[in-house]
DNA sequence: TGACAATGTTACCGATCGGTACGATACATG
DNA sequence: CATGTATCGTACCGATCGGTAACATTGTCA
């Protein structure tokens, strides 16, 4: 589901002039098999064999697999922050229904046979190597999210908005895994009233 | 940390008689390897190397990798329930204390640098494909998760069990995760917390 | 000592891994 | 039209992947 906005700010940093169509297609085709079958799991000749271009084209616009597993990284964090902003402009001032409707959707998103979870936690786990260039992008992404959902917690007035903001993110990364741990009527589909229910007991009373 | 006893029994379905020697040998490095660094990370021949011993015996007393991962998480389901076990028999009769124990118990292991999550976890997320071996392995140890947390919370008199068990599941597996992500300082040092206040507004008052 | 199971050794297999040298081809601009 | 530039494809690289064949050696126990 990559999107066509944004593309050339993932490719080579985006210092370079117009980017080769080939690298888009390249982009577009290893976004969706690392995302759905693990990017260890997934070799360059399959990723050119299936975006219909040679594997030198792969190499003139990524420097590595590496590094083209960090744009894929990348173009997965421009989208998730747009879900998660629209679920915020949905509710102006109201942190309390915003992370309602995320994680509504979240519960939703689960909910599907083949559910693969988040690109980037799943990135994390197949690459422990706190120095490779997928994961440095998936951490970086995981300390917004959290100082977001701090941030949030304390908006709407929690007692402790550190340990709420941190709740509720572990329940979305619960949701994510367990959502590909269980498929269809997993705990995932829950995640939204368990936070509800967490939200209500961590308001100051 | 793979323990001396049971391990015959994740051997060759422990139908044989007397175990090998190498093959525990090479279990347990198996066991550290693919837990630290992952399962697609490690190659037979690093296996072998690190056991000391040669290729055909690996393949003398396993008859894959995948079958290798498969045991190693067996080995880890059992060290997995005996943690489980201890902080039940620490609280007889008390669901409520016994979570709580666990979860702290989780919550301090998050707490180290190079944390690696729970290997059934990470092999589920290196391996979507449902009919591999190892992930079989994985699958099964979550349902029974599921069904244990899911009866504590009846036990514990909550409104919908169902609902907290699945929630204190979310939060465990966030714990999981987040635990790798963020390492010293992160979100999982609050599971217990979060899971107590949970726990809280569930119950029928 | 004889017998047997377990392990070791060495060498090998085809497939795939990530990555590249190099010449051909398209294309825009003068 | 010519010329340079960028993208293309063919063919190839060494390394590693999981797995095996054939045979020598060890250790144990009767």
């Amino acid at each position: 589901m990559p999107s066509d906005k944004n593309i050339e700010l993932t490719i080579r940093d985006g210092h370079e002039s117009a980017p080769p169509k080939a690298a888009k297609k390249i982009l577009d085709v290893a976004y969706d098999l690392f995302y759905r079958r693990g990017i260890r799991a997934i070799g360059v000749d399959e990723i050119v064999k299936r975006a219909g271009v040679t594997k030198p084209s792969l190499y003139r616009s990524f420097p590595s697999k590496d590094e083209l597993a960090a744009s894929y990284l990348r173009q997965y964090d421009l989208e998730y922050w747009e879900r998660f902003d629209e679920a915020v402009a949905a509710y102006p001032g109201d942190p309390r229904a915003q992370i309602k409707a995320f994680l509504t959707r979240i519960g939703k998103r689960t909910q599907v046979a083949d559910y693969r979870g988040c690109g980037m936690t799943n990135a994390a786990v197949e690459y422990p190597d706190h120095s490779h260039p997928a994961r440095v992008v998936s951490e970086a992404n995981k300390q917004e999210l959290r100082h977001r959902l701090r941030a949030m917690a304390a908006a709407m007035g929690a007692q402790d908005p550190d340990t709420l903001g941190d709740g509720l993110l572990l329940l979305i990364e619960g949701a994510y895994i367990s959502g590909q741990l269980f498929g269809l009527g997993g705990p995932a589909q829950s995640v939204a009233r368990n936070a509800d229910l967490l939200i209500e007991a961590s308001l100051k009373k």
